[in-house]
RNA sequence: GCACUCGUAGCUCAGCUGGAUAGAGCACCCGCCUUCUAAGCGGGCGGUCUCAGGUUCGAAUCCUGACGGGUGUACCA
């Protein structure tokens, strides 16, 4: 529902009916339940055009508003604040009529775009480590939100599949042999046994450098050897992307080796359009403002990552026609998306309409505030936090004794990974964040387990309760009100997450919505024998709406519920 | 040097396209289970929103500057 909309058109009928010209309506969230569900501030600015009382106004305009529907009523506040109630009437009809709406009330976005979501991006020569967990999560969210929206999502994982020192992985997997395959099941291990040989062994090593060039050349033998590396490798990226219920697949894989044919094109296009100039033997083009220049092509001949970026945004634009395109990548290289977006639409690669964004995000952090890393220093493997995750998952709910072994390894999958995403998901994501195994498995506060703990209450309320399911729901007190209430905000909450590409836009209203229901189940209950059955009956559909949020809500963030904890 | 970014309760974070007395969780203290999952709920404690100016009827929010942390800055990605 977009109360918020409904509300501006009514908000703004009531100004045209007082005679008072005016473009943009803002409806805020009251600031407290005080102050009504909504409230309309803009009076004050008004006011000061019209040089007249903002009081005065505000009861002029207060006497235009249509309270026969969804308002219950209106009230001038302080210097000139309106502040609006909801209708109790309206919000149970309203309710009631998404029961059995599997998309819980949320629309489709009028104009549906195309969006580009380019995330994840990992490395094909190693192992996939912490650093690949925030855009992996990010960007599989963001995809699914514009998807849920209505919009047409093409995901992009754009794989580094290219570069020097796959000549020496290969080199060392042919010399390998048969032993090659069984070696790859641990890539990170290979990777380091390849670059001993390389530092040991000058024979090896130009036998390396010679792969390169043979890759590059097109050698059959050599990108057969290429070819069955980087399908292991990506196996392996899948058994991740599994594990952490992220959606790629191998068709959205658009590795970088992909872009190396159109790569010569860009500098030429470039050129044509006099962006080029030679420096110290390399091609790069110098945006103004900035004496360090953009290198395109370096003095061997070579392509930098700006180049294939531009050939990836020339492609996603004509090619694959994209309206939007966001790149879920680390803050840290912000400058470079920056000159790489400026580039691309200045040399009419990309259309001027097109919506570029890189949706930056910040480095996770361990308890000491610094980066990420293992007790020794290594980087840790994305593939044993998530294991890890579900063990300490099973320690905690162990306790409970309430599941089978079976039971117990599919809940623990769902709330150790779900406690990883929620962390990752729940903050700003564009500040650093401090990853803590405590407060992510925590039942308190704004965590996935809290959400999952709510929804598995509401299950167990419904394996005792196995009527029918079938009435109106009525709003009797205050806890009702703003339970409906928040359930019919979920549409305009998902629309801001979209619009800013926030996550934690969504888990913060998650973690209100089950906030307001935690309270209405301590206060209101349903099963009791001395319960009315309408009223009962209501309480029951107002759950029911309540777990079908959760659920929605935290299959967009790609966590998984479970009827019982 | 230059650019970007952050600075809110003891800790971790919301709030930032200007609005009313700045909000959560953790920690600490006090209550509530013969009652639908108490891994819950209620109450209390806790703040110069880094500092100084400016714009405004109104600033945590916008502008300028300072201080402090992080990051990036010519042939890696």
């Amino acid at each position: 529902m977009k109360i918020k909309s409904k509300l501006s058109t009514i908000i703004q009928k009531a100004l045209n009916n007082a005679n008072i010209e005016t473009s943009d309506i803002v409806i805020s969230d009251a600031t407290k339940p005080e102050f009504g569900d909504y409230q309309f501030n803009g009076i004050m600015k008004l006011a000061k055009q019209l040089r007249k009382n903002p009081r005065e106004i505000a009861s002029t305009v207060i006497e235009k508003i249509d309270t026969t529907n969804i308002i219950e009523k209106v009230e001038v506040a302080g210097p000139g604040f309106i502040n609006i109630w909801l209708s109790n009437k309206w919000l149970a009809n309203e309710a009631t009529d998404i029961l059995d709406d599997p998309r819980v009330g949320v629309g489709f976005v009028e104009k549906p775009q195309k969006v580009v979501v380019d995330y994840s991006g990992p490395n094909m020569a190693k192992q996939m480590h912490v650093g690949h967990l925030r855009s992996s999560i990010i960007g599989d969210t963001i995809a699914t939100l514009l998807e849920f929206l209505g919009n047409d999502v093409i995901r992009q994982n754009h794989i580094g599949d290219w570069g020097t020192q796959f000549g020496m992985l290969i080199a060392y997997l042919e010399e390998q042999g048969a032993d090659g395959n069984q070696n790859l099941k641990d890539l990170e291990q290979f990777y380091k046994d390849a670059k001993k040989r390389f530092d040991e062994s000058d024979e090896f090593a130009n036998k390396a450098r010679e792969y390169v060039v043979k890759i590059q050349q097109g050698d059959p033998h050599c990108l057969e050897l290429w070819q069955k590396f980087i399908d292991i490798s990506l196996q392996h990226c899948e058994d991740v992307y599994k594990k952490l219920s992220v959606k790629l697949t191998r068709d959205d894989v658009r590795a970088e080796s992909f872009y190396n044919p159109r790569l010569p094109k860009v500098v030429e296009t470039l050129q044509n359009r006099g962006l080029l100039v030679d420096s110290n033997g390399a091609k790069c083009v110098f945006l103004d403002g900035s004496d360090v220049p953009v290198i395109v092509q370096k003095g061997d001949g070579g392509y930098l990552y700006a180049t294939t970026d531009l050939a990836g945004l020339e492609f996603r634009a004509k090619d694959l026609k994209a309206n939007r395109i966001c790149y879920v990548v680390d803050a840290r290289q912000g400058e470079h998306f920056k000159q790489v977006f400026t580039i691309a639409k200045k040399a009419d690669m990309v259309d001027n309409s097109v919506q570029l964004e890189h949706i930056a995000f910040g480095t996770m952090m361990d308890k000491s505030g610094k980066p990420f890393k293992t007790r020794d220093g290594g980087t840790v493997k994305l593939i044993d936090l998530l294991d890890e995750a579900v063990i300490r998952a099973k320690e905690t709910i162990k306790q409970r004794n309430t599941h089978s072994q079976e039971e117990l390894d599919k809940v623990a999958n769902a709330i150790g990974i779900g406690a990883v995403k929620y962390a990752d998901l729940s903050i700003n994501r564009e500040s650093n964040y401090l990853f803590s195994w405590d407060k992510m498995l925590s039942f308190d506060g704004n965590t996935a387990l809290y959400m999952q703990y709510a929804y598995a209450r509401i299950g167990s309320i419904f394996r005792k309760y196995d009527g029918e399911l079938k009435g109106q729901i009525i709003i009797d007190d205050e806890i009702e009100h703003r339970l409906a209430l928040i359930i019919l905000k979920f549409e305009d909450t998902l629309l801001k997450a979209s619009k800013e590409a926030t996550p934690h836009t969504i888990t913060s209203y998650l973690y209100d919505l089950v906030t307001i229901f935690m309270k209405f189940y301590e206060q209101n209950p349903i099963l009791k024998d001395d319960i009315e059955p309408d009223i009962k009956m209501s309480r029951l559909l107002l759950s029911k709406l309540t777990a079908n949020v959760i659920k929605k809500g935290l299959d967009i963030l790609g966590i998984e519920v479970v009827d019982k904890i």
